[in-house]
RNA sequence: UCCCCUGUAGCUCAGCUGGUAGAGCAAGCGACUGUUAAUCGCUGGGUCGUAGGUUCAAGUCCUACCGGGGGAGCCA
């Protein structure tokens, strides 16, 4: 099937064609023809078509011809004689596949709110918008897994639906074939041996722990796969479902992984720039007019090392005042990550070794005893993007951290496993995916960066 | 979950100190035009989120609930 896109770029006058897509509008000439704007989805542009009233059934056709109207046209390239596009399409037939009622086609030849589109998350899909973000969305999937690929890491499904209550931190989603209605009645105890898995099960928070199976047997690995969070997060950043990219090394060290964490982003960036410029302009244009100008700075800056406790030495110091006080020991607040990368340093940070109270088991402990190989990647605007570590490899120091943090080893005797048969250093992280592309189109909202979004009472389409 | 803002025609909003609703855009029709966010004219379209309350009278004040947005926490 011809698309438009390719029509743009390479048909010569005089070649004819068929081409089938969307009305976004038509403008009539009442000396006898008509210009229908066609989009297809392939790319940003429309494609404009001259209908005269000579082309059969112009008359009852051309009415139908309307916004959001599928249709398809058969006729010959021409040099456009106006301005604003190298070529059009005299149409020599015309049929209008699916009509759209125009009193009633929620999408209008004007600018919607993003709030509105997406309560027709059906329809959005055929606004320029959404379309650059769903295109972006590929191309950066695209991107992802050619950098893996090119670097020799195997792609790994890791389980969806997981029996590890405690991955990480984080609400669950529960999964249960019992019957809720009844169990709500009996106030008994609830018996999970007559679940489906015998046990109580959830959808997973993420693949790591079955991804450094894989990474410490089969070398550099990574999962790009849907991951649930059941809080009650309600911000322009949070997802109850989400993609998430978690990449594993094994004889790597948390340099080597702030190093791929580095290459990547930088990778996936280029990638969308080149093979997605028309869209790129349009959200430089329309969407927030620095996003060009931020990504190639990424581009062309390393991304600044910054330990846990230089960070907090260089919040105390600041002239700020701060909503919530800095002290070694807690978790940086927003204000604090956003004011490190996009006052101080201006550009992406790693901050690296945080206090081990505060970070998961499954991380480094340093020598020092108070912190662990912890690294975030915070870039301006969105905060934290990746957020990842050198796992603990000493299966004594790991079973006195599950204890510390109040698991039981015996919960993840597989994973304890790891480390009792040929336990290697290893490192790795997870990227969300839509905090990506809220990063390379400059979408303020992460609602809009996914096309169907899953937030707290919200799980429409 | 907490704090703040918000909910009026298909969409985006106005409606000041309470007296039963208006604009722009969209849509329909007409005019005009190789047009391109086309332009001009006319027309239709709203029990003002829901339920109570105060009042002679509520879109306008009060309460609760529901929805939307922003910020915070949690994190990716």
């Amino acid at each position: 099937m011809l698309r438009i896109k390719s029509i743009l770029e390479n048909k010569q006058p005089g070649e004819s064609l068929e081409i089938c897509g969307w009305v976004r509008t038509r403008r009539d000439s009442k000396h006898g023809f008509s210009f229908i704007e066609l989009n297809d989805g392939s790319c940003m542009k429309n494609l404009q078509i001259v209908v005269d009233n000579d082309v059969p059934g112009y008359e009852e056709s051309i009415k139908l011809v309307t916004t959001g109207a599928s249709v398809k046209i058969t006729g010959t390239v021409k040099e456009s004689p106006g301005k604003g596009q190298r070529i059009e399409l005299q149409a020599t037939h015309l049929e209008v596949l699916g009509i759209s009622d125009p009193e009633s086609f929620p999408l209008q030849k004007k600018k919607h709110s993003f709030e509105y589109l997406r309560e027709i998350a059906h329809l959005r899909p055929r606004s320029n918008t959404f379309g650059a973000i769903a295109r972006v969305r590929n191309a950066a999937s695209a991107a992802i897994h050619n950098f893996f690929q090119e670097n020799g890491f195997l792609n790994i499904q890791t389980p969806i639906i997981t029996t590890s209550d405690c991955e990480g931190a984080g609400e669950m989603f529960h999964v249960t074939t019992l019957d809720l209605a009844r169990l709500a009645q009996a106030k008994t105890e609830i018996d999970y041996s007559q679940d489906f898995f015998g046990k109580p099960a959830s959808l997973t928070v993420s693949g790591q722990l079955e991804a450094e199976i894989f990474a410490t047997s089969l070398g550099p690995c990574y999962t790009f796969g849907p991951t649930f969070r059941a809080e009650n997060s309600n911000t322009t950043r949070h997802l109850a479902e989400f993609w998430m990219v978690e990449p594993e090394v094994p004889f790597a060290d948390l340099d080597d992984n702030m190093r791929l964490a580095e290459d990547f982003i930088k990778y996936v960036i280029s990638h969308v720039l080149k093979s997605c410029q028309e869209d790129m302009e349009f959200f430089n244009l329309r969407i927030d007019k620095t996003v060009l100008e931020t990504l190639h700075h990424i581009l062309d800056h390393e991304f600044k090392r910054v330990s846990y406790t230089d960070a907090i030495e260089i919040l105390t110091s600041a002239k700020k005042k701060w909503e919530y006080p800095v002290e070694w020991g807690h978790d940086l607040q927003s204000e604090h990550e956003r004011y490190l990368t996009e006052e101080h340093f201006k550009k992406p940070i790693i901050l690296h070794d945080y206090p081990r109270s505060i970070k998961p088991f499954y991380m480094r402990c340093n020598e020092d005893g108070k912190t662990v190989r912890a690294m975030d990647v915070l870039v301006p605007r969105i905060g934290e993007i990746i957020g990842g570590s050198q796992r603990e490899e000493r299966l004594d120091t790991l079973e006195g951290r599950m204890k510390e943090c109040n698991l039981d080893p015996q919960e993840y005797w597989w994973y304890t496993d790891l480390r009792k048969y040929g336990t290697v250093p290893h490192s790795g992280f997870g990227l969300g995916f839509e905090r990506l592309i809220q990063l390379l189109t400059g979408m303020q909202n992460i609602r809009d960066c996914i096309p169907f979004p899953r937030t707290p009472k919200n799980a429409e389409f």
